[in-house]
DNA sequence: CACAGGCTAATTTTT
DNA sequence: TTAGCCTGTG
């Protein structure tokens, strides 16, 4: 019904949708197909083919910059479809953005045609976890329900846990702790499997507990973070056989994007799902899962088909399919012949692996290239497959950037060729620019002169490195008239109203979701300020309940003034309406009454600021967004997870955005500002990543240069303002890593003449492109980055120290004050209501309360008392908020 | 509770 | 330089 996972019982195997009868037309043009070499084959290189039609066994695409990845990706999908080698249910891919996902689908379905249905197991790895995790969320200590934090209440959570300990949350800081969390389980670790050293390194060394504290916080707020999406089904798997086994049945057919991203979980995840550890015992082997079943014994039919449960279910076109073995599901049965099952070697499932770790540029959040480099070990008898076949790059960007890479070590080693007739395309073009400020005039006036020529802003795009080096193009775009786009801002569902928006719905669909509650009971503004909500905050945290509840328990006493205490009964009576409302009022209407209702579109009707009306246009976009879902669940679950901003604009325009964010796309022109050391590459990469922090970097510079089609211009700047200071900067390194015969130095065209005094550079000599590694502008920059680059980009040493030193004459005293405070309340409060649900005061007691004094108990209601104060007079209170004296 | 002034930190970013 | 956050004041 509403329910949004109900849609994928584990039946979902069997697709309602009608096969052709047997001997229909719609048959025998299938059987026809196959026959001949699939349509959607043709076109195909030899390498492509062979990674589209190696569909049993292990196998790693090395797919270099524009060879045709996705292409390949979404023809061996369609091919596996077509051949009727497994339903589309029982297909895992997974990527790792939704764009991803996203295009896939698309791709596929125009290959295989709309008749298809979805892919339910094509998504990223979070929303697959999701999946998994929904339906077995009681063996995580989860209800099915739980809700998905976000980044933001993950790191407000994190708060209230470091200030629950008592510690002081200005010297560890939620953000930083929030950050080492979920490093943590990038790598698949609990509280437990964290090492020491990890674990002293925070909150006076505290960093353990503090880590199990908010894993338990999460579990009673019935939630997970981002990094629980992936460990959760890790250990939920490990753990339980029986369900591993069912999604080991499932899953004929793994695929996996971008693989050299993958983080140590995402990777564990993967090899959990597609590999068995060698059976050691006869037992096993004798009846084994059903696909390795199938190997062992190919015969047509096979028992393969009529597996006993619903898992395993093959395709039903049961004509198509007598017509061919089964074929084999793994190497090493295919090797050994029958029953070779009880082998050393892992069962792997059909596996197939795309990336190009040359194209590794995440590993700051955790990815291990590693994993890549890897696989053969891990993945016995792979096939793997090099994509080098480049389609998007003239011969001069492709020697540029294969010259450039050659200078990382560890690499599995590709070389890009392309096969297009080069005539006479430009080099690579380095330019020199005084300062940032000419740099943004001349790419300025290059553009138009481009768009003069007739050339698109649309294809043609600007790369940096950080973000603040955008604003110089915009200025100076805007001054000039020329149109562009920022690629990669913020996201839809990261805006404040939408925000607030998704708080109100989150704690109508899910009542214990105390975070959201936070955020909205005093948004639009109530008169429920930090005391009204610490009240409510205490009394649930005492009692072991919702905040909503503790509400309702507290506008039922005198805790609280009078006004305070009628806005927050008002509140909690609003959303008792609208979750009375909730089953049979339609979700969008639904969520313009709560928007209506709190007081939230008002507060933005009358606020006068510029963003206001964009801010009231957002939430109207939230509402017609969720017109697309079925109900509110599944309409939250898409934003937290899936929800982004969407590109509205058709005009032309030229792109700009960060080399993160350019992955993926390609461009007829690219500009890549900025080529100066400490910037790029980054300073704070090489302090804290050391060579392979370098390595990245050059990826990095790798990928900008594989985005263009055929311009490719380069520039560095002998000033740039950082922080608000003009610094002399060197040229990066990378320039002196660019091959000659692939590259110009551009003739200075500026007007103001501008790098004159850039002092004595390479660029000044004969042969600026000598080859030799260590060359002079290298070793320059090398020997100044320790006094003028590092003095400028603010290398850790020095402040470092003085932090240190900072830190520890402040914790003494810093961590003292607070915890006094924050703790030992709470503490008390913990200690004495928790133990008893029935009130442990009766009539004629002595109690003390903080704010009404002492008095005598008079009546007991449950957990509320009605206390005659000595001075306050007659009033009702919470048991949790009186002592006895 | 709102506002002003001081302090801090300052890449990259998906989910 | 600047933006965002926190603290202290009215």
């Amino acid at each position: 019904m509403s329910d949004p996972f109900d849609d994928i019982p584990f039946g979902d195997d069997e697709p309602p949708r009608p096969e052709p009868a047997q001997g229909s037309i719609a048959a025998r043009a299938m059987a026809a197909r196959r026959q001949q070499a699939p349509s959607y084959l043709e076109g195909l290189n030899p390498e492509q083919r062979r990674a589209v039609e190696t569909t049993e066994g292990p196998v790693l695409v090395l797919a270099g910059a524009g060879t045709g990845k996705t292409r390949v990706l979404t023809t061996r999908i369609a091919h596996i479809l077509s051949l009727g080698l497994a339903f589309p249910s029982q297909i895992l891919a997974v990527t790792f953005t939704n764009k991803a996902a996203r295009e896939m689908k698309e791709r596929i379905g125009v290959l295989v045609g709309e008749a298809i249905e979805g892919m339910p197991w094509l998504g990223t790895f979070h929303s697959i976890g999701v999946k998994i995790l929904r339906r077995h969320a009681e063996l995580a200590g989860l209800r099915s329900d739980f809700t998905i934090l976000d980044t933001d209440d993950q790191v407000r959570l994190v708060k209230q846990v470091i200030q629950a300990e008592g510690l002081d949350d200005k010297r560890w800081t939620p953000r930083s702790f929030a950050h080492m969390i979920d490093g943590w389980k990038n790598k698949g670790w609990g509280p437990r499997d964290i090492p020491e050293g990890d674990a002293r390194a925070f909150g006076e060394g505290r960093g353990r507990e503090l880590f199990a504290a908010y894993q338990d916080r999460l579990k009673t707020l019935n939630a997970c973070d981002f990094g629980d999406l992936l460990c959760h089904p890790i250990r939920l798997l490990r753990d339980n056989p029986d369900v591993l086994a069912e999604y080991h049945r499932k899953f004929r057919y793994i695929l996996v994007d971008e693989y050299q991203d993958t983080n140590t979980a995402q990777y564990m995840w993967l090899r959990l799902l597609a590999q068995r550890p060698a059976s050691k015992d006869a037992g096993l082997a004798e009846a084994p899962a059903p696909y390795v079943s199938g190997s062992a014994s190919p015969a047509e039919g096979g028992a393969r088909d009529r597996a006993p449960d619903d898992f395993s279910s093959a395709p039903a076109e049961a004509g198509s399919r007598s017509e061919r073995p089964a074929v084999s599901a793994n190497r090493a049965a295919e090797g050994g012949g029958p029953a070779p099952q009880g082998a050393e070697r892992p069962v792997s499932v059909n596996i197939c692996c795309v990336g190009d770790d040359d194209q590794s540029i995440y590993g700051w959040r955790g990815a291990e290239v590693d994993n890549i480099l890897r696989f053969e070990k891990d993945f016995p008898g792979a096939t793997v497959i090099r994509l080098e076949r480049n389609y998007r790059s003239t011969q001069h960007i492709l020697g540029a950037a294969s010259h450039l890479i050659a200078h990382n070590e560890g690499r599995l080693g590709k070389t890009l060729f392309t096969e297009a007739a080069d005539p006479d395309h430009a080099k690579v073009q380095v330019h020199a620019a005084w300062d940032s400020d000419e740099e943004a005039r001349a790419i300025g006036e290059e553009i138009e002169a481009l768009q003069r020529n007739g050339h698109d802003l649309d294809d043609m795009a600007i790369l940096v490195r950080a973000s603040f080096q955008m604003r110089e193009f915009e200025d100076r775009f805007i001054r000039m008239g020329i149109e562009y786009r920022i690629i990669g801002g913020p996201r839809f569902y990261e805006r404040m109203e939408i925000r607030d928006a998704m708080a109100y719905l989150r704690v109508v669909a899910q009542p214990a979701d105390d975070l959201a509650f936070e955020r909205i009971v005093n948004t639009p503004k109530r008169g429920l300020g930090d005391a009204s909500v610490r009240l409510v905050h205490d009394h649930a945290r005492a009692r072991g309940i919702p905040m909503l509840e503790a509400a309702r328990d507290i506008v039922a006493t005198e805790e609280m003034k009078p006004k305070p205490r009628a806005a927050l009964r008002e509140l909690v009576e609003s959303f008792d309406r609208w979750r009375e409302r909730m089953d049979r009022t339609p979700h969008p209407e639904l969520a313009e009454t709560i928007l209506d209702e709190s007081g939230y579109t008002a507060m933005w009707q009358n606020d006068r600021s510029a963003e206001a009306p964009g801010r009231l246009e957002n939430l109207k976009e939230l509402v017609r967004a969720m017109e697309e879902f079925e109900s509110l669940r599944a309409f939250l679950e898409h934003v937290s997870l899936v929800m982004d901003a969407e590109q509205k604009e058709h005009l032309d325009a030229v792109n700009i955005m960060t080399l993160h964010a350019a992955k993926g796309l390609e461009f007829g022109t690219v500009f890549l500002p900025g080529w100066e050391e400490g910037l790029f590459p980054h300073q704070r990469s090489l302090d804290e990543g050391g060579r392979s922090g370098l390595e990245e970097e050059r990826r990095l510079a790798y990928v900008g240069l594989t985005r263009a089609k055929t311009n490719c211009h380069i520039w560095f700047t002998s000033n740039r303002r950082i922080h608000g200071m003009w610094q002399g900067t060197l040229p990066s390194r990378f320039l002196d890593e660019l091959p000659a015969a692939h590259c110009d130095v551009a003739e200075p065209t500026g007007v103001g003449g501008g790098y004159g005094s850039y002092g004595a550079s390479r660029f000044d000599r004969a042969d600026p492109f000598s080859s030799d590694r260590p060359s002079p502008g290298w070793q320059r920059a090398r020997a100044n980055r320790t006094d003028a680059t590092a003095r400028n980009w603010g290398s850790r040493s020095g402040v470092g120290v003085e932090r240190i030193g900072y830190g520890e004459a402040d914790s003494g005293y810093g961590a003292g004050r607070k915890s006094v405070k924050g703790r030992v309340i709470e503490g008390e409060l913990v200690a004495k209501s928790v133990a008893d649900t029935p009130s442990e005061f009766a009539v004629g007691d002595r109690v003390f309360h903080l704010k009404f004094g002492n008095g005598n108990v008079v009546a007991v209601d449950g957990n509320k008392l009605t206390v005659a104060f000595d001075k306050a007079g007659e009033k009702r209170v919470l048991d949790g908020f009186v002592e006895r004296v």
